[in-house]
DNA sequence: TTGTAAGCGTTATCAA
DNA sequence: TTGATAACGCTTACAA
C-alpha cells in the first residue's frame, strides 16, 4: 500500500493528522480559525509526509499562481549580457524577496508571433507581467492591454501610453545633461552614438543630445547609429572619426557603446579626454571599469524595476493604481573621460 | 449575460461549436479521432471566443506543466552579467524553440533556505529542472535527488555524482591545455588566477594548471584566488605582481578575470604578451574584444546546455537516460595574448 | 467518431 | 472551530 512515487495529498495529511481536509487546508493556509491542537497535528503530518500543496489544484480554485513574469525581448547575446537586464532581474528579485512570489523569465522570441507569449501570459500561468526593454514592432503593448492581465512596462512604450502603467528614467533629460556637460567643458564639435531607434530609450537620449546642442547653438549632424552594445559602439565611433575627424566630444547612449568608442579612440591615437571627451549612459558597473573611468548618467534600473514590481503587486492585489508614468530623474556621474 | 471579464472555458467553446466538451478537447489537443467538420467548428469557436486553455486545470489532470526551470544560484551582479549565464539561457532557449515548452528562470537566493526552491520545484510548477553553476554549500543536489523531479546539472556537482545526470566541459583538461600553451611558448614562471573554489569549475581548472606545470617541472606556487569576474581578476593580478614580480605568464580561469588582469598588467607597464603572456577561459564574447585579443579555451556552454535540455526532455518524457556524465572537450582558441 | 462520466487536488461556502 | 459538499476547468477511459 506504500506508493512513495506519488506526492502526498491534502487528504493524506488530513488523515494522518486525524482532522478533516478542510481543517487541514485552513491550518496550512495561515491557520485562521483552527485550534492549536489541530494546527499542531497538521503541522506534524505535513512534516512527516513531506507534503507540498499542488499548485495547479490550488490555483485552479484561487485563480492565482503566485508567480509573475518578467518579459524580455529576445534571448540573444547582446540582450543577455547587457547590464540593464541584469539590473532588471535584480530589481524584480529584490521586490519579490519578502513575498513568496516566484519570478518567471519569459523570452519573447523575435521569430515567433508575439501572441505566443501573450497566450502563455493569458493561460493563467502568472498573475501579472513586467515587460522590459521592448521594441517598437513588438506590439506586446496592445496585446497585453487587450488581455487584461496586470502589467507594468519598464521603459516608455511606443503607443497607447495613456492606458499603460510604466516606469522609466527621463531619457531626454539624461541625454541633455550628458551633452550639456560636454558643452560646459568647452567642447564644440559634439557627436553622438545613438541607441536602437526602435526603442524609446534610444530615441529619447538622442532627442536630449539634440536639445542641448541646439540650446548651445552647436551643430547636430554628427550622428552614428549604435545598438547599445560594445561592438556597435566601436563601429559607430569608426564611422564618426571618418566622417567628422574634427570632433572633440562624443555622447554615447550607453556605457557599453562608450566602452567600444574608447577603444577605437585609443586605437586612433586620440587621447581621452585630452583630444576627445566621452560621456556614456547607464552607470551599471561598466563605467567604473573602463580606462579612463566614464563620466556617465545614472540609470536607476534596479530602483525603477523595484517600483514597477511594487506597482504590479498592487495591481495584482486588485488595488487601484493611477495610470500615470513613474519617471525617475537621471543624475550625472563624474568620471575621468571629460 | 455577457461577462467578458471571465476567460472563456472549454465548455463555452464546445457549446459554440455545437459539439461535446470531449470532442472540443480532442480537437484542441492534436485533433486525433475528430471529424474534419467538428475540427473546423471547434477551430472557429476557439478563434471567435479567443479561447486559451487554463493551464492549471490542464496540468491538474495531465500532471504536466509544459515548462521547465533553469535554476541559477543568486541574482547578483556578478552572476547575472557573466556570459556563462547568458550562454546557458541561449542554450535552453534554443533547445526549447521547437517545442511549446516554456522556460522558467529561478533564482536560488543565497539568503533563503534552499528548500524554498525545492518546494517550488516539487509543488508541480515545472516538469523538470536544469541546474546551472551551483556552489558547494548549495546542497540542491541531494534535495533534488530526493524530490525525484527530473533534473540535469550543468557543471559537475560536488557530491552524489553517481546518481546525477550532468553535462560539463572537461575543465581539468581545459586548464591543462591552456597552461601547456604557455609552457610551449617558453614561459617558465606561470601564475594562475583561480575561479571560486566552491565551484567544481574553479577547482578543476586549477587542477589542470597544476598538472601541466608539474609535467613540465615548473613551480606551482603562484596562485591567486579570483571569483570569475573582472574586478576579482584585477585584484588577484595585483597580488600576483606583488608576490611574484618575476612572473612571465598567467592562466586566468575565466576571460573576465583575464580582462581584469590585462588592465592591471598594462597599468603596471607590463606588455602583453611581451613581458607577460595571458591565457583565459570561456571564449564567450569577451576574449575577442580585449586588447590584445585573448588566447583562451573554448567553453561550449550553449551546446552543453542544449544537450542538457535535450536530456531533460528525455527524462521528462519518461525515457531511460543512462546516468553518466556528458563531457565536452575544451579547445584552445588562439588570440594575441601569448 | 462522438459523448457520458469520473476524476485530478485544492479552496470556499455553509450548516452544524 | 469543524466537516460535508460543491465547485474550479480540464483530460480521458469507456461505452455507444
Amino acid at each position: 500500500m506504500s506508493t512513495p512515487s506519488t506526492a502526498p495529498t491534502l487528504d493524506e495529511v488530513a488523515q494522518t493528522a486525524g482532522v478533516s481536509r478542510s481543517t487541514a487546508s485552513r491550518a496550512i493556509n495561515g491557520g485562521l480559525r483552527v485550534s492549536p491542537e489541530a494546527q499542531a497535528a497538521v503541522d506534524a503530518a505535513v512534516a512527516q509526509l513531506g507534503y507540498t500543496p499542488n499548485r495547479a489544484a490550488r490555483s485552479l480554485v484561487t485563480r492565482r499562481t503566485d508567480s509573475i513574469a518578467l518579459v524580455v525581448p529576445e534571448p540573444d547575446e547582446r540582450i543577455l549580457t547587457d547590464p540593464f537586464l541584469a539590473g532588471a532581474m535584480r530589481g524584480v528579485s529584490a521586490a519579490l524577496a519578502g513575498t513568496d512570489l516566484q519570478l518567471v523569465l519569459l523570452f519573447a522570441r523575435p521569430d515567433e508571433p508575439v501572441n505566443r507569449i501573450v497566450r502563455y501570459l493569458r493561460s493563467g500561468h502568472v498573475d501579472g507581467a513586467i515587460v522590459a526593454s521592448h521594441h517598437r514592432e513588438d506590439d506586446l503593448e496592445e496585446a497585453l492591454l487587450a488581455s487584461r492581465l496586470p502589467a507594468v512596462f519598464v521603459g516608455r512604450p511606443f503607443a497607447s501610453t495613456a492606458d499603460l502603467v510604466y516606469v522609466d528614467v527621463d531619457n531626454v533629460e539624461g541625454g541633455r545633461i550628458a551633452t550639456q556637460r560636454l558643452v560646459d567643458a568647452g567642447r564644440r564639435r559634439i557627436a553622438t552614438i545613438t541607441g536602437p531607434q526602435d526603442m524609446t530609450a534610444g530615441v529619447d537620449r538622442l532627442t536630449g543630445w539634440r536639445q542641448a546642442l541646439r540650446a548651445a547653438g552647436l551643430a547636430t549632424d554628427a550622428v552614428a547609429a549604435g545598438d547599445f552594445a560594445v561592438a556597435g559602439g566601436a563601429a559607430a565611433m569608426e564611422r564618426l572619426l571618418a566622417e567628422h575627424p574634427d570632433l572633440d566630444a562624443v555622447f554615447a547612449a550607453s556605457d557599453l557603446m562608450a566602452e567600444g568608442a574608447l577603444r577605437v579612440l585609443t586605437a586612433h591615437g586620440r587621447s581621452v579626454p585630452g583630444d576627445v571627451a566621452v560621456v556614456g549612459f547607464d552607470n551599471l558597473g561598466v563605467a567604473a571599469s573602463t580606462s579612463p573611468a566614464l563620466t556617465t548618467v545614472q540609470n536607476p534600473v534596479v530602483e525603477m524595476v523595484k517600483t514597477a514590481t511594487d506597482l504590479l503587486l498592487d495591481l495584482v492585489a486588485g488595488h487601484v493604481v493611477p495610470v500615470r508614468p513613474r519617471i525617475f530623474a537621471p543624475r550625472l556621474i563624474d568620471g575621468a573621460s571629460v
